[in-house]
DNA sequence: ATGACTGATGTGATCAGA
């Protein structure tokens, strides 16, 4: 099974080019982020005609997430216990929630479809927003790594996080001055990593960007951040036999400011027994 | 070329992105 995340910065945008890399690609699940649309909006006939199932999440032009599914997508769920909301300008525990997870199991692995809040600025109160949204997203890992080992789970998209210091190359992202590098920010990302997730694509391709600005020729200059990742339990960290950053996807017509990241899981299926798969 | 921001909304300017 080939498991991929991209934040494809508006799939309507963007649909054709998405699926022709899925196919090219043979992707059987593509977790996606800022779609920037309603499902009702979601060009869904581009998706199924090339043979996938959706779920989507999408409440507005911001945001949004969707999961595209060769097999079958089953329990869905659109966030997780203690996930906050954000409204500009209110503050409190009732806040609206934003479309920024989706959660859904496929061939008995638990995925889930994230786009962390951005931060905005140090100090801003998207920043603390973030900063809890990420602390919910870590009892959910610890829950999940806890109560089924045994099962295949995997968070998979933007983190908006640089975890070291060699995944930015962006020199306007500076320690101290703006977010996704500072030490709060990492130390979240380091607490997933405590609650039993690893970041199963660093250990085959080490280095590489995910993201650059449309700005000041940072693809040309590769002046990039690595802040899309998939963080997979140990079950799942387990299968997975390749990885890679597509990095062509950020050349040619109106590409996304970010590229897919790719793993392929080699696992025995169900009514496979005990027959071993055979690599290649 | 990978080249000096892009997208949604809505029709002009603003918000958002990282």
């Amino acid at each position: 099974m080939r498991i991929a995340t991209w934040n494809v910065n508006s799939i309507r945008t963007r649909y054709g080019r998405v699926v022709d890399w899925m196919v090219r690609e043979d992707v059987d699940v593509l977790a996606m982020q800022e779609i920037k649309c309603k499902p009702e909006q979601f060009p869904h006939d581009a998706f199924e005609s090339a043979g996938y199932e959706l779920a989507i999440h999408g409440l507005n032009q911001w945001n949004g997430v969707a999961i595209a599914s060769r097999l079958p997508i089953a329990d869905v769920e659109t966030e997780f216990p203690g996930m906050p909301g954000f409204l500009k300008g209110h503050e409190g525990p009732e806040l609206p929630k934003e479309a920024r997870a989706i959660g859904a199991t496929i061939d008995g692995v638990r995925l889930w479809s994230l786009y962390v809040p951005n931060g905005r600025s140090l100090g801003d109160p998207h920043y603390t927003y973030k900063l809890d949204w990420l602390a919910a997203l870590t009892e959910l890992a610890r829950t999940e790594t806890d109560a089924s080992p045994e099962r295949p789970f995997a968070l998979m998209g933007d983190f908006n996080i640089a975890p070291f210091d060699d995944d930015n190359g962006d020199p306007t992202v500076v320690e101290g001055v703006t977010t996704h590098v500072s030490p709060a920010e990492r130390a979240a990302f380091r607490e997933l990593e405590s609650a039993g997730l690893q970041d199963v694509v660093r250990p085959i391709v080490p280095t590489g960007f995910t993201y650059w600005d449309y700005k000041q020729l940072r693809f040309p200059r590769n002046e990039g951040l690595r802040i899309d990742f998939i963080l997979g339990s140990a079950s799942f960290a387990e299968l997975v036999t390749e990885a890679s950053i597509h990095r062509n996807e950020r050349k040619g017509d109106a590409p996304s400011d970010h590229v897919p990241v790719l793993v392929r899981l080699d696992r025995e299926t169900s009514d496979d027994g005990d027959l071993p798969m055979i690599f290649g």
